[in-house]
DNA sequence: ACTGATATCTTTACGATGTAAAGATTATAA
DNA sequence: TTATAATCTTTACATCGTAAAGATATCAGT
């Protein structure tokens, strides 16, 4: 196992000015420098988000460090801090990408069933599928406490899939749901829905439906689950 | 045992001085130990398990750290560790109180009303005023990365709730649900009933209704939006 | 083409955290 | 009374986020 080189802690008297040099070993495992990896990167904004994404499924939420993606990119540790400012920089640029992608699953699912109501299922299966895919961005996206959803990508991107479970709902109730305003009984219905599907795929995700499931009939899946909950409360977006 | 060789690092062999300077470490609270201060505290263990619930409502889940408590508590920041082990173990006892806590204001909701029906409702929204006046016990017990679940004593607390769940949609369907084994229809009662109020919960916490409540009628609250939604599902736990 | 400005990346530094290990002090039991 | 265990403090260190300064490449204006 590669061991991380320590990370410099030199004490804080009056050090000698400048004159590095060499520095008798420095042998210093992380992208020494050469001339096949030349300073400027070329893309480095891209390619970070893309190690942060191989971080986050392979380590968790937890492993999603700056200086683990910059380990991961091959940059030093800072070299993040230009581009995305801070950590909440860097996260909700990647939230954000979650977002697209998860927006873009529940919309073909929608798009691939034929009729309204099974729109809706499908969609709320896609929801959780997703989830189940990317435990580490679904997390990310709704977990983290480290996002600054002022930032206008991922503002823009997570109200874009806001958007399409209100039009959602909006098909399941047979009505146009305005973006200006909402009557009470429609506000209840995209929030009951959102609340329901999001609710179970946190708890799935925690591992706090493992108990439900162990009491369920012998082979119960979470699809199975998951599409029994969805016929009990079938009736609850379609209008009165 | 004399103090030889104290720190032999094996990593590293070249590099000689180490140069201790005493370094100031973590003056932040230089509680200086005096006669009025016993060295053996009496109960820290609750103390501490105070101190961190004070913390955690004060600074958030982000401020809930080991040292932050020990400093709360008036204790060396490694006092802690005897106790719990490490910030897991402190982090699954609070949380054990938590759904103790969580799982009493559920059950007081439930005895307080008269009918079946508005049992199901009180303990709704009992659920949720928990969470939005222990928004940071709330974080802890389901939204936090570092708990042990199997630790027996969050363990059971967080089995118990689930019970008084369990309890009341049985209540709700007019059956008895056993502990050990449930129909498909009834596992999907209980996790649609929780899915439904984590969700809400979450999204409430996370301030994602708001995207929800400045679009509904003027005046909508919190409150509102829930009853409206639990109305809107009235008929989900009732058997068919 | 040259040159200064600017963007990109690296080094160095620092305070904070979790945890391990060893020392200090008090309680407990034999 | 004394040995042992329990409790708490000190010291040490790797890791993290972040700031600041240094190094290097790109680019704009002349």
């Amino acid at each position: 196992m590669a061991r991380l080189s320590k990370e410099n802690k030199a004490t804080r008297p009056t050090r000698a000015p400048t004159r590095r040099v060499a520095r008798a070993a420095d042998r210093s495992a992380p992208r020494r420098r050469t001339n096949d990896t030349p300073y400027h990167h070329g893309d480095l904004h891209e390619a970070l988000l893309k190690a942060a994404e191989r971080v986050l499924e392979r380590d968790g939420l937890a492993g999603l460090t700056l200086r683990a993606v910059a380990r991961e990119a091959g940059v030093s540790h800072a070299a993040p801090t230009h581009h995305f400012g801070d950590l909440t920089g860097l996260l909700s640029e990647l939230a954000a990408i979650g977002f697209r992608q998860f927006g873009q699953a529940m919309a073909a699912a929608d798009a691939s069933a034929a009729t309204t109501p099974e729109k809706g299922v499908a969609s709320a299966k896609a929801y959780v599928a997703y989830a189940q895919a990317h435990p580490g961005m679904y997390g990310l996206m709704f977990r983290s406490e480290r996002l600054d959803h002022e930032r206008p990508s991922l503002h823009e991107a997570s109200e874009a899939s806001f958007a399409g479970l209100t039009r959602g709902v909006g098909a399941s109730r047979h009505e146009q749901i305005s973006k200006e305003s909402l009557s009470l009984d429609q506000a209840a219905a995209i929030a009951s829905a959102w609340s329901l599907v999001h609710g179970f795929t946190m708890l799935l995700l925690d591992g706090r439906l493992k108990t439900i499931l162990d009491r369920s009939p012998e082979g119960t899946s979470v699809e199975a689950l998951l599409t029994a909950m969805l016929r009990l409360s079938a009736g609850r977006l379609a209008r009165p």
